[in-house]
DNA sequence: AAGACGTGGAA
DNA sequence: TTTCCAAGTCT
């Protein structure tokens, strides 16, 4: 089945790279001197982060760990702390826990080999691509919600991507990707590029992209989506909401909290005891004695 | 395979 | 004010 068809390939590789080479963004990660350590750190923040919430935290998180050796000596609750209120903290123990690893079976070097990545904690296909592609300047297909979205509008004519990745995608991704691993690295980051600058979700500029007299969407008069509703997930009185209330709290104090700096936090104490409990469970938090927690060491 | 998992800024 | 969304991963 095939879908609507676009311009050959070579000629929308060389608009995304022309566009590319014109409107990247300067970004640490992005520069020559920028390791593959230091990509992963970024891989890992940016995961569900917007860029420029991460880039102080990533400036300051290379600086006292400027190698996976230099984290994984430290304290995973050091960790922890660093990652401030960048959210999801699980990510920061699993960074740690890729630093350690990568310590441990890697001789202290981020592996560049994808299977190896990908067996890292905290790195899943996404990321595994990303860093083997940025870093490394490998061959590979990179998905991310931005890449989705361009190539569901470029080329499949929608507004949004499915809920979830299909096998049509990496298809299109696949086909579109090109030949050269270089030039595949970089058409990788700049159709994430285009998506995050251009082709956003929101508000897309199209009188600004330069795959305007190619996109499938565009040409189709931009219609509306029409699929299930993307259900938008509630936070205010989650589980999630107490933990990051009580992990701020542990994150605030260095050293040991007692019980009750914690029950400040949330009034009713089911949620409450659950919510620190699964912070427990999860090894974000640890229970030092009866009633007094701390970040893990 | 749907749901859990933080946080804050923009519309 | 409410809703949506931001370079996902794990179970």
């Amino acid at each position: 089945m095939a879908t609507t068809s676009t311009a050959p390939a070579p000629l929308l590789h060389s608009t995304v790279l022309d566009w590319y080479e014109a409107h990247a963004r300067d970004l640490p990660w992005r520069t020559p001197d920028a390791s593959p350590w230091a990509v992963m750190v970024s891989e890992f923040m940016l995961q569900q982060t917007p860029v420029k919430r991460v880039l102080p935290v990533y400036e300051a998180w290379l600086e006292r760990w400027p190698t996976p050796a230099d984290l994984a000596a430290d304290a995973p609750g050091e960790a922890v702390r660093m990652w401030g209120r960048l959210g999801y903290p699980r990510r920061a123990l699993r960074l740690h826990g890729a630093a350690t690893a990568i310590t441990a079976t890697h001789g202290g070097e981020v592996p560049d080999d994808h299977a190896a990545l990908l067996a890292l904690p905290g790195v899943g296909e996404y990321t595994a691509a990303a860093v083997a592609s940025f870093a490394f300047r490998q061959r590979h297909v990179v998905l991310d919600t931005n890449v989705r979205r361009v190539f569901a509008r470029a080329v499949t004519g929608v507004e949004y991507p499915a809920q979830a990745t299909t096998a049509a995608e990496r298809r299109t991704a696949t086909t579109l990707l090109p030949e050269t691993a270089e030039t595949a690295a970089t058409w990788a980051v700049g159709v994430m590029e285009l998506g995050a600058l251009v082709c956003t979700a929101r508000s897309p500029e199209c009188g600004a992209c330069p795959l305007k007299r190619h996109c499938a969407w565009q040409l189709a008069g931009r219609p509306p989506y029409e699929g299930p509703a993307r259900r938008g997930q509630t936070y205010e009185g989650t589980d999630r909401q107490v933990r990051g209330k009580l992990l701020a709290v542990l994150r605030e104090a260095h050293g040991e909290v007692p019980q009750a700096r914690l029950d400040e936090v949330w009034p009713e104490p089911v949620q409450r005891a659950r919510a620190l409990d699964g912070l427990v469970a999860d090894g974000l938090v640890e229970p030092v004695a009866q009633g007094v927690y701390r970040l893990p060491r």
